[in-house]
DNA sequence: GTGGTCTAGACCACC
DNA sequence: GTGGTCTAGACCACG
């Protein structure tokens, strides 16, 4: 289910927090859903259980998981709309982006095409992996 | 002319980088131009000759600028050309957060208000500032 | 009766003590009475019985109660009196709370809404729920 | 300067947490103060780096402290402002918690001659330490 | 068994 | 030198 790519220049527990995005977003996890244990998730992907901790921390700070100690983490009843509204706050940082976009003269019709792309029906078929990008 | 935000996560030395972009794109430097030498620009900006250097390897890396031992750097002949393939081929990170959005519930219209609002009339009051955001 | 928050961050073991105190206090379990059986609780509540057993061990271990083995539990003859004792103590640790408030810039004027809300008519409607604020 | 009680209950990152916060609100740090690094403050304190940095990161989360890798950690200019802020939503616990004495007997006046203890002049003369209380 | 905290020691990028 | 990340292994409270 997850995947972690240790050659990655993200950190580890950031890989793991925007996979679990992705896993509630397409609906991989709905809330209620028990996520797999610090341990299990330590051997299966190779990791330590701190990073695990980490990972999840965060996302229980983020409400978007709950974790009882002696129980497990849970994906909280309102994640998706939590996720939602962080998505739209983002739609600012693209504004940025784009600006810079069209400094470098990329063309408004360029970033259409992509909008268009991505909007359309072939939507359905492409994956977004991992998906965040490098930053690197 | 460049200006450093100490306090910024995003490295000194990549703010360099990223101005020096900027200026190139608005003309503020063209092909050919002396940039401040490593000396000057350490003492301008109060930042170590070290990092100076690293930002200046890399435009030379990058081609963007051309570095003449005991004489300077300067501006490449292509280096807004440069720029303009390495925006290009940042299209393709576009679609992979745009496909972010649309998995979010952001919808088509939520994107083109933002493209439109860059695209069209206020452009030119805009700045991108250091350019890249802020926040890693 | 007894309602446990299983997603609470507070322990069920705190939750159920918490929940008998209140109930004391509200004149719900008065002396004498008998608490329901660690098996009908455990049952009730879906809770094991060892967590159970530890809030029984607990409010008998701070006189609340008297556990009679193969009899059942009490509420103790001087219980409400053992538990306004309690509360009195606590108004050192308000000090304590109440002195952060003030350096804080946090007016007297300010603590005193809170206190008028509280002690003034509106009371009779409040109720404390589980009582103990929960997130730790 | 820092003080660490190693047998509370509480976490260690959060006696330091709270204590930063003290020093704030008390002066002691001011906006723009350069923290102790994290590994000053680890031989200092007795305690391992990796808990420091949990602090830091908690601190800087919530923007009383900037840190910048590479340089150290900084108050933020609107630190106290944010304390301020914080603290004030406090106040609706404080109402939670009054509610409960009131039902456990404890009077509006037992409660104002707590709040007049503190808020008259007497104050100064108090010390919080590091007097977050323990919880346990 | 679970999550939460901590120690000890390491490596990295940045300045 | 700094902060940021990670590993390895430990202990605790809770259920």
């Amino acid at each position: 289910m997850y995947l972690i790519d240790a050659m990655s220049r993200t950190p580890v527990y950031e890989q793991i927090i925007a996979q679990t995005e992705d896993f509630i977003l397409k609906g991989i996890f709905s809330a209620g859903d028990k996520l797999p244990s610090v341990r299990n998730l330590s051997v299966e992907l190779s990791v330590n259980p701190n990073t695990i901790q980490k990972a999840l921390s965060e996302l229980d700070r983020r409400r978007l998981i709950t974790s009882v100690p002696g129980k497990g983490s849970f994906i909280s009843e309102n994640a998706m709309e939590i996720l939602h509204d962080a998505k739209s706050r983002e739609l600012e940082e693209l504004k940025v982006k784009l600006t810079e976009f069209r400094i470098a003269g990329i063309t408004k019709a360029d970033v259409m095409r992509c909008v268009d792309e991505v909007f359309e029906d072939g939507a359905a078929a492409i994956t977004t992996g991992g998906g965040h990008n490098d930053q690197g």
